[in-house]
DNA sequence: GCAAAATGTCAAG
DNA sequence: TTGACCTTTTGCA
């Protein structure tokens, strides 16, 4: 499930969880055992995540400059996993490419495209290519926008675009659009300051209700079984995988094609060219 | 039991 | 534009 949101909300309960303590670090399948081996020991001083990416910042000793910190950074990718509880750690089962064990939980992170230990100036590098994240509450999309306005590219493609925007997935791209009504093929130099206001406003809603749920909900409207219980996640979707159902708007079947590799769904009729 | 799909990114052609 | 990669879950025989 891993869109920004994902990425904030594991920050938050790690920084929760394990915060200022010295965390056991381990690699049990393998794949991460020299970070593993860099961080052991180490104690959490922060965690922060910027877009779809996490990064846990540990220091080695207490009185070690803090420009020598390490940054645990991790990005999910399209299925990777964060898992805990309360201690005892359960038994190893399947791939485990990072377990974390600290004073009362442990953790486990499974199928991440990228686990990798970086300096400050890994770090620096990562920043200055991720554009805003609506997350970051400081921030007015105005960098983001300025980037738009000035760009050919259809709005689906330049909102997935991790150095526009960062953290917006194919889930928050489809729904923020439909929600809108802005068709995703419409250039970004179409889209008005107005437009991109609102929409950027909606996307921080969007993302910070999917911090706080875990999972993200974008319509009112959804869809319950006979006990009033919302079963599956396109219940709560407007089009989002929702392709053949009616609009819940206009009852025209939600459209979906191919762009970039990436599924795209909008409706013809509420999202027109 | 096996194939396909999944909220992502990058590099090769 | 396509394929490779990371792993689990789901659906169909």
């Amino acid at each position: 499930m891993p869109e920004g949101h994902i990425a904030e909300r594991i920050a938050r309960e790690h920084k929760k969880y394990f915060g200022r303590q010295r965390l056991r670090i381990d690699s049990p399948q393998g794949k991460f055992e020299q970070g593993a081996g860099l961080l052991d020991g180490a104690r959490l001083v922060n965690v922060i995540a910027i877009g779809k990416h996490t990064l846990h910042r540990f220091r080695r000793d207490d009185d070690a400059p803090a420009a020598r910190d390490m940054w645990m950074h991790v990005h999910l990718g399209l299925y990777g996993r964060w898992s805990g509880d309360e201690l005892p750690a359960p038994a190893l089962r399947g791939m485990v490419r990072v377990r974390i064990i600290g004073e009362q939980r442990w953790a486990e992170l499974r199928g991440p495209t990228t686990c990798e230990v970086i300096d400050s100036a890994g770090l620096k590098k990562l920043t200055e290519r991720l554009g805003e994240d609506p997350l970051h509450t400081k921030l007015s999309g105005s960098a983001a926008y300025a980037k738009i306005a000035k760009s050919r590219r259809p709005i689906g493609e330049l909102l997935m675009d991790q150095a526009v925007v960062s953290g917006v997935g194919n889930v928050y791209r489809a729904e923020v659009l439909f929600r809108h009504r802005i068709a995703p093929h419409r250039p970004g130099d179409r889209i008005s300051a107005e437009e991109w206001t609102a929409l950027w406003v909606d996307l921080e809603t969007l993302m910070r209700s999917g911090v706080r749920h875990g999972r993200i909900i974008t319509t009112e409207v959804a869809d319950r079984d006979s006990r009033g219980r919302i079963v599956r996640p396109t219940d709560q979707y407007y089009v989002y995988r929702r392709n053949g159902l009616p609009c819940r708007v206009c009852g025209t079947p939600v459209s979906v094609e191919l762009a970039a590799g990436r599924r795209l769904y909008f409706c013809a009729v509420c999202q027109p060219a």
